[in-house]
DNA sequence: AATGAATGAGCCTTCATTCAT
DNA sequence: GATGAATGAAGGCTCATTCAT
């Protein structure tokens, strides 16, 4: 019993390095040597435990992606739609910015977008795809029915990409260009606060541009 | 014909090779052997020409950049502020969203900031970085003198984020959710128009909120 | 008989066989391969084991230099100093003459003297550099206080040097001039007798030429 | 007429490029492309005036040889032997300590010694072997007709064997011990002077050793 | 007479994976 | 349940050599 449960614990050292190596290099430019070091167990646990790297992969992004699950709450539908959009950026935000677990998620999906490896895609869409189409009833839920679909959808991308512009700067000092942001929970609010302000305005902006088109 | 050509030419052939594939898959990821094969040269001839893998990479990444550059025609002064924003934003976006040279540069630097290799800091801090000083300036002229620094901060992340993240939606099936975007000119030139719009709006609000602040 | 073996076992046969491949050739031109082929071992194991191939350059030296230190007990200070120079030179050169591990620190220094990398240039210091010292000790024994410290030197380098040189002719045919001298033990000891006769001639002569041009 | 003339200059360049860089790193680890850089000179003149490496080596031995030849004019026989070895001696050590050419020879055979290639085995036999009969006939004046031949050869191997040790000492830190032998002209007569001090009365005593012996 | 261009062979190293215990 | 040992495949780099002009 004891002893299963030693396995268990191993198990999930690895996936919590794993989660970690992934996030921050992607699954090529991840070393399985590397996994197994933070980790602090052989490197032959690996194939023991989950077969191959791509299979550790897959099962670091589901954890990863749990995790993200259990916390991505969106707001009660009772509130007003613009509210429920500031509360769904600020939870992105704090996330994105967040240097320990809150991010894997985030940054082993960027790493994907940016370097694909077709693992995670079935997942991918199966999970996430949903949560996307809950923003995009949100923006729809502002927006208004008039507008047409193509205008939602834009939208949605302005706002998810400012928020993922954030990850990418977190990894590079070339982004930065000696502009040091601090990412302290403070920092991160006043970041999820203006793409909050800036979103609504642009998103009322395009609304009102359509129906004055049509 | 002749098998002995210029050099410079099959010099050429290399780069463009290596701009391909280092776009396509970042520093580490590209293989040496994949560029020559692409190139129809020896393997070791990337030694002849350009010393080794690293310096390749710099060389490529420094022919994407100049072929950035010279259409890269900032709007001339004269124009209002939002007007010349609208056109840098169609600027960046045609050349996000075209799949021949002119995405060569974006990705390139994408790939450093979600994998940095660091090769490329010093140029980009020489070449690219006051680039983005001229986005700052174009969005303080339209803000006013009186905004703080960060909130242009903010608003230039905004903008710059929104059209970045094109980048990723080119590279990965899993960002589109079955929404194939058609990467047309004519859907270049309505992503610009959205993102102008968006932003002009969002940059407005933020603007407004600020000096309700104070 | 198994085919995973105790790993020192197998460590043991890689160090083995760089110290044969590496006093034959030198480092540079060693190759990795060839000390695998001997150790019987896959190519990749040294990466296992030492690293890379400098690492194992040093462990290589390592071992050299401690089998022979293990047997190169300095004469009881209890003998007259001729005494104890003759059994030193006798020792030298039964070890250098010694085609099996015997020289193998002898060659090995030989061919960083020859073609330095200044990988050893530490350890050589820590561990032998002392022990020229103890000759330089010796020799100023015979040949008392009053001889400048040049003097010194010079008698140790020729006593040094006269050892070296069989190192040498044992590598090269060139060097034999058809005088095929057989290295067995006997001739060993004719050789050592005769540097010893030879250089305590030399050392007394130029003991009392110094003595006489003060 | 003067394009063969240039022809024959750009083949002494090579040829003296060649020299440096064979008497510094040996055959193996002299790269064509260093003494090309050296001599100014295209790559593929090498192919063109010497066929390839090896005999580029063969042919920069040669006239390493040459020089050391003309120059090397022993002592005239009408001088007592212990003279002429003097003058000998000297002759060999101001060559070994002399940086440019006229260490040339020395230092290529020392390396060819240490890490033998084979390829001027015959040229050695042929041209130099010779010298060191003569060496050996010098010996064998000052120790008389009655030593046996191993005796007189052991003499001879001391002789050479001290002065090869100090081509060794100038390649590397590591003999050194932080003795910083200065290389200058005087040294070197110091040098010489104590070789043959010391060499001679290790002969005499051999000598004397031998004759007490039957 | 001379050279720029190009290549093939070989080397060291990395790394995921497999084997035997 | 877990691990130390070992390996094969592949990558980047070096370097002497060859080719065409």
């Amino acid at each position: 019993m004891t002893k299963r449960k030693d396995g268990q614990i191993t198990r999930q050292k690895i996936l919590d390095a794993a989660c970690d190596i992934f996030s921050e290099k992607g699954f090529r430019q991840a070393r399985v040597t590397e996994i197994c070091k933070r980790a602090g167990i052989n490197l032959a646990a690996v194939n023991y435990y989950f077969g191959d790297k791509k299979n550790l992969y897959v099962e670091a992004w589901r954890q990863a992606m749990d995790q993200f699950m259990v916390s991505d709450v969106l707001p009660p539908r009772s509130l007003p739609p613009e509210e429920r959009l500031r509360q769904a950026i600020r939870n992105i935000i704090q996330k994105v910015l967040d240097d320990r677990t809150g991010s894997h998620f985030r940054r082993i999906e960027l790493m994907e977008l940016a370097n694909p490896t077709g693992l995670i895609d079935d997942a991918w869409r199966a999970l996430i795809a949903p949560r996307q189409e809950e923003m995009f009833q949100l923006i729809r839920d502002i927006m208004g029915p008039d507008v047409p679909e193509e205008s939602v959808r834009l939208c949605k991308m302005s706002i998810i990409n400012q928020c993922r512009g954030y990850i990418l700067n977190q990894k590079s000092r070339m982004g930065m260009m000696g502009e040091a942001f601090d990412t302290s929970t403070d920092q991160a609010d006043r970041i999820a606060e203006h793409i909050t302000c800036f979103s609504i305005a642009g998103i009322r902006a395009v609304c009102s541009r359509n129906t004055a088109d049509f």
